[in-house]
DNA sequence: CATCTGATG
DNA sequence: CATCAGATG
């Protein structure tokens, strides 16, 4: 399979250039950078970012669980989104499949100018999960998923590093309906994820900001009625509490922080209806450890973008006040 | 699952009534059509025929390729076909689903109140063929499939008998994009079908009316192009030579009987907007035998009519023409 | 390109 | 209810 994924690259690039078949399809190489493209199947959409630095101290990082990287795409709804937000760096969750399967022509269009992307497909279950970065800074690195087989197969994590803070946007497993994964979710998957992002902060010496649909709702606030809700993934007590092992560790959730009362959703399930009626869940967020706040200054739920089940958010961030 | 077939009409039947449990599901006997309704998987849509019997000399019967009952319904196309076609009686090919699939309210409305409906649903692949006929004059029994077991699990034909003749609605197999069941169709199917469709006519005694898409099209005035199509399903030198032993056996293709020289299609592929510029195919018929033909009155192709990649096809019958 | 199913959320 | 894949036409 990594054969294959680097037998597309070359196909894609211009024949003078050319990528080690050494390179592993996990780690975003400073070369593969240059090119701005991936290795992970995203080969034939190029791009190169407009910025090799930050060009400004204020940077703004979205996140977007989709719902579908075809769908946004068919409905205009990425277009859309992208002129609108002008994020500096965004984080796409569920793009819901293989990048053969879009159209080049019409992703192409649907993303302006001066942005490199990174996808993180589903090696396994086709048409799931999966992550993307799109982002006009240009990244130091980019590595994809966790290093640990049995959680590597679903694409669910991009860790970008730049010379700030390093990016990992994370689409952690919903325990299903049934919830045929709570153990799963909450034993392995959260225990091993932790622990990766402890590793990371270490490693790369510098703040570490987490964004992504962490499928869990944090507090009676942050759902729209608890009534019945502690059998049904994203408010069991075995997801709240496992979330809580992470707050502890010292990560802090900037929405809740910077708006202790405030009762805003970022999920609304398409089921019931329940955007016109406010019934949502607050499940998408941004984590900083708290030794790295300074730099926050705000994280705002875009509930007015259509186009997702799930809404954008957004953290706004001063480089100039960055803890030294 | 005979059993549970039947296990479902006890269920939706008034709890007085009741079907004995010796009768197969292939057969609708007097009892069953008296209660409106039919074994094979459609008991939950109840309906009483307006008629015991031929209320007119004219009858009208119709041949629709719905492709999807799901889909016809939920567009509205078929309460709308209902209501300006009027049909005696309408053969629908490509019903496309289990009957539990459909919201029998959904049905009901769009269904005028006078019918009683016959589904034959295909009892391997889910969501794959399947036909109905739907009636406002009583039929004197109804069969399904053929009796021939390699042929009879995927809801190709209903046999209903009238007083005046037998109607035989068929959804002939496709050979397939890769011509995968070429063989299958012509050497295997038309062969049996063909057979079953003489024995029919011999053992009732009446006129036999068959009607459907027979996937097949007789000639160059039946499709727009023919360059290239000799090895597409529909137009093989195989399945046209098949079809033509049909014909030697004595029967006859309405519409070119009544129009030697009319170019009109039945079906219009969905991948090139076909319809509107005319590059449709002619593979929906009504076939009687040379015997048999005086009480045909008109054939007309109602090419205006939308809601599926087929048009519906209609039979104007006189019985007082009848040969005797 | 349009239908259906089945998995998933 | 809405997404995607895959089968089928």
């Amino acid at each position: 399979q990594k054969d294959e994924d680097i037998k597309e690259s070359h196909l894609q690039l211009d024949s003078k250039k050319s990528i080690s078949r050494q390179q592993t399809n996990k780690t975003q190489s400073n070369l593969a950078g240059f090119f701005g493209i991936t290795i992970n199947k995203s080969a034939k959409f190029h791009g190169e970012a407009k910025h090799s630095d930050f060009p400004d101290s204020k940077v703004n990082i979205w996140h977007w669980n989709i719902n579908g990287l075809s769908a946004v795409i068919n409905k205009g709804m990425l277009q859309k989104f992208m002129e609108e937000a002008k994020p500096d760096i965004v984080c796409f969750n569920e793009i819901k499949t293989d990048l053969d399967k879009i159209s080049s022509a019409k992703l192409h269009q649907s993303l302006p100018e001066g942005y490199e992307q990174y996808w993180n497909c589903s090696k396994t279950k086709k048409g799931y999960a999966g992550t993307g970065i799109v982002t006009r800074i240009k990244p130091i690195s980019v590595e994809f998923d966790i290093g640990i087989d049995k959680h590597d197969d679903e694409g669910r994590v991009i860790t970008a590093e730049f010379k700030d803070f390093t990016l990992v946007s994370v689409y952690v497993p919903n325990s299903g309906d049934d919830l045929r994964r709570l153990d799963y979710r909450t034993q392995e998957w959260d225990k091993d994820f932790f622990d990766y992002l402890d590793k990371i902060r270490t490693e790369k010496q510098k703040p570490l900001i987490l964004t992504g649909d962490l499928n869990v709702a944090r507090n009676e606030l942050d759902i729209f009625d608890v009534k019945g809700k502690e059998k049904v993934a994203c408010y069991t007590p075995q997801e709240r509490a496992s979330f809580q092992t992470f707050i502890d560790k010292g990560y802090v959730d900037t929405f809740r922080h910077l708006y202790p009362e405030k009762r805003e959703y970022t999920y609304f399930s398409a089921r019931t209806n329940a955007k016109a009626s406010n019934k949502g869940w607050r499940i998408d967020y941004f984590m900083l450890h708290k030794d790295d706040l300074d730099m926050v200054v705000d994280n705002r739920i875009h509930k007015d973008f259509n186009g997702s089940d799930h809404v954008p958010i957004e953290l706004e961030i001063d480089l100039t006040k960055k803890n030294k």
